[in-house]
DNA sequence: TTAGTGACTGCAT
DNA sequence: CATGCAGCCACTA
Protein backbone atom coordinates (compact mmCIF):
# COMPACT_ATOMS: atom_id res chain seq x y z
CA UNK A 1 0.00 0.00 0.00
CA UNK A 2 1.39 3.02 -0.93
CA UNK A 3 1.89 6.00 1.56
CA UNK A 4 -0.22 8.85 0.16
CA UNK A 5 1.88 12.02 -1.59
CA UNK A 6 1.20 15.35 -0.38
CA UNK A 7 -0.78 15.85 -2.83
CA UNK A 8 -3.27 13.34 -1.43
CA UNK A 9 -3.54 14.29 2.08
CA UNK A 10 -4.20 17.85 0.76
CA UNK A 11 -7.07 16.87 -1.16
CA UNK A 12 -8.30 14.15 1.69
CA UNK A 13 -8.30 16.71 4.66
CA UNK A 14 -10.01 19.35 2.39
CA UNK A 15 -12.81 16.89 2.05
CA UNK A 16 -12.81 16.17 5.59
CA UNK A 17 -13.64 20.16 6.71
CA UNK A 18 -17.38 19.61 7.73
CA UNK A 19 -19.94 21.93 5.97
CA UNK A 20 -20.23 25.33 7.97
CA UNK A 21 -16.73 25.45 9.49
CA UNK A 22 -13.39 26.45 7.24
CA UNK A 23 -9.50 25.49 7.73
CA UNK A 24 -6.58 28.34 6.62
CA UNK A 25 -3.68 26.99 4.08
CA UNK A 26 -0.94 26.81 6.99
CA UNK A 27 -3.49 24.28 9.17
CA UNK A 28 -4.01 21.93 6.24
CA UNK A 29 -0.75 21.80 5.19
CA UNK A 30 0.33 20.93 9.13
CA UNK A 31 -2.51 18.07 9.18
CA UNK A 32 -0.99 16.79 5.83
CA UNK A 33 2.54 16.39 7.29
CA UNK A 34 4.64 19.63 6.21
CA UNK A 35 3.66 22.69 8.12
CA UNK A 36 5.66 25.21 6.03
CA UNK A 37 4.10 24.09 3.33
CA UNK A 38 0.67 26.52 2.85
CA UNK A 39 1.71 28.41 -0.05
CA UNK A 40 1.87 24.30 -2.30
CA UNK A 41 -1.81 24.39 -0.74
CA UNK A 42 -2.49 26.99 -2.90
CA UNK A 43 -0.89 25.61 -5.67
CA UNK A 44 -2.63 22.12 -5.39
CA UNK A 45 -6.22 23.70 -4.93
CA UNK A 46 -5.86 26.54 -7.74
CA UNK A 47 -5.76 23.50 -9.97
CA UNK A 48 -7.99 21.21 -7.93
CA UNK A 49 -11.15 22.61 -9.63
CA UNK A 50 -9.46 20.26 -12.77
CA UNK A 51 -8.47 17.76 -11.08
CA UNK A 52 -11.16 17.53 -7.82
CA UNK A 53 -14.61 18.54 -8.97
CA UNK A 54 -16.15 17.33 -6.28
CA UNK A 55 -13.49 19.22 -3.69
CA UNK A 56 -15.00 22.17 -1.10
CA UNK A 57 -12.37 24.26 -1.81
CA UNK A 58 -14.26 27.10 -0.59
CA UNK A 59 -13.71 25.79 2.78
CA UNK A 60 -9.89 26.98 2.44
CA UNK A 61 -8.40 30.27 3.76
CA UNK A 62 -5.51 32.31 4.62
CA UNK A 63 -4.43 32.88 7.92
CA UNK A 64 -6.36 35.68 8.23
CA UNK A 65 -9.57 34.57 8.19
CA UNK A 66 -9.76 36.05 4.36
CA UNK A 67 -9.72 34.70 0.43
CA UNK A 68 -6.84 34.43 -1.12
CA UNK A 69 -6.04 36.03 -4.78
CA UNK A 70 -4.25 38.38 -6.85
CA UNK A 71 -6.42 38.45 -9.54
CA UNK A 72 -9.44 36.19 -10.41
CA UNK A 73 -11.74 38.07 -8.34
CA UNK A 74 -14.94 36.28 -9.86
CA UNK A 75 -13.23 33.41 -8.09
CA UNK A 76 -13.14 35.21 -5.28
CA UNK A 77 -16.83 36.00 -4.84
CA UNK A 78 -17.98 32.47 -5.64
CA UNK A 79 -16.32 31.48 -3.03
CA UNK A 80 -17.48 33.83 -0.42
CA UNK A 81 -20.79 33.20 -1.78
CA UNK A 82 -20.59 29.47 -1.19
CA UNK A 83 -19.32 29.96 2.14
CA UNK A 84 -22.18 32.61 3.33
CA UNK A 85 -24.28 30.05 2.11
CA UNK A 86 -23.31 27.61 4.29
CA UNK A 87 -23.49 30.50 7.11
CA UNK A 88 -20.12 32.33 7.46
CA UNK A 89 -20.47 35.45 7.62
CA UNK A 90 -17.89 37.83 6.56
CA UNK A 91 -16.96 41.88 8.24
CA UNK A 92 -14.20 44.09 6.21
CA UNK A 93 -13.52 40.58 4.17
CA UNK A 94 -12.99 38.44 6.86
CA UNK A 95 -14.86 35.80 9.28
CA UNK A 96 -14.09 34.95 12.21
CA UNK A 97 -11.84 31.87 12.43
CA UNK A 98 -12.19 31.64 16.01
CA UNK A 99 -15.75 30.85 15.62
CA UNK A 100 -15.58 28.89 12.46
CA UNK A 101 -12.50 27.20 12.51
CA UNK A 102 -12.50 23.61 11.62
CA UNK A 103 -10.57 22.00 14.42
CA UNK A 104 -10.22 18.04 14.18
CA UNK A 105 -10.23 16.04 16.89
CA UNK A 106 -7.66 13.39 15.48
CA UNK A 107 -4.31 13.57 14.42
CA UNK A 108 -3.88 12.70 10.47
CA UNK A 109 -0.14 12.62 9.87
CA UNK A 110 2.77 13.39 12.24
CA UNK A 111 5.06 15.93 10.56
CA UNK A 112 7.98 14.20 8.66
C1' DT B 1 17.64 18.94 -13.95
C1' DT B 2 17.28 23.86 -13.15
C1' DA B 3 14.74 28.03 -12.64
C1' DG B 4 10.60 30.54 -12.01
C1' DT B 5 6.01 30.99 -9.90
C1' DG B 6 2.41 31.34 -6.35
C1' DA B 7 -5.23 30.46 -3.67
C1' DC B 8 0.89 31.25 2.29
C1' DT B 9 3.02 32.59 6.75
C1' DG B 10 5.44 34.76 10.50
C1' DC B 11 8.58 38.20 11.75
C1' DA B 12 10.83 42.63 10.91
C1' DT B 13 10.39 47.58 9.35
C1' DC C 1 -2.00 49.12 10.59
C1' DA C 2 0.69 48.46 6.03
C1' DT C 3 4.66 46.69 3.49
C1' DG C 4 8.60 43.99 2.80
C1' DC C 5 11.05 39.80 2.84
C1' DA C 6 12.94 35.35 3.44
C1' DG C 7 11.65 30.52 4.04
C1' DC C 8 8.85 26.75 2.20
C1' DC C 9 7.42 23.33 -1.13
C1' DA C 10 4.78 21.39 -5.12
C1' DC C 11 4.10 22.25 -9.89
C1' DT C 12 5.50 23.65 -14.71
C1' DA C 13 8.09 24.89 -18.55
Amino acid sequence: MKEPDFAERVYWLVTQIPYGQVATYGQIATYAGSPRAARAVGTLLRHSLENYGELPWQRVLNAQGRISFKGDLGRAELQRALLEAEGISFHQGQCDLRRVRWAPREVFWDVD
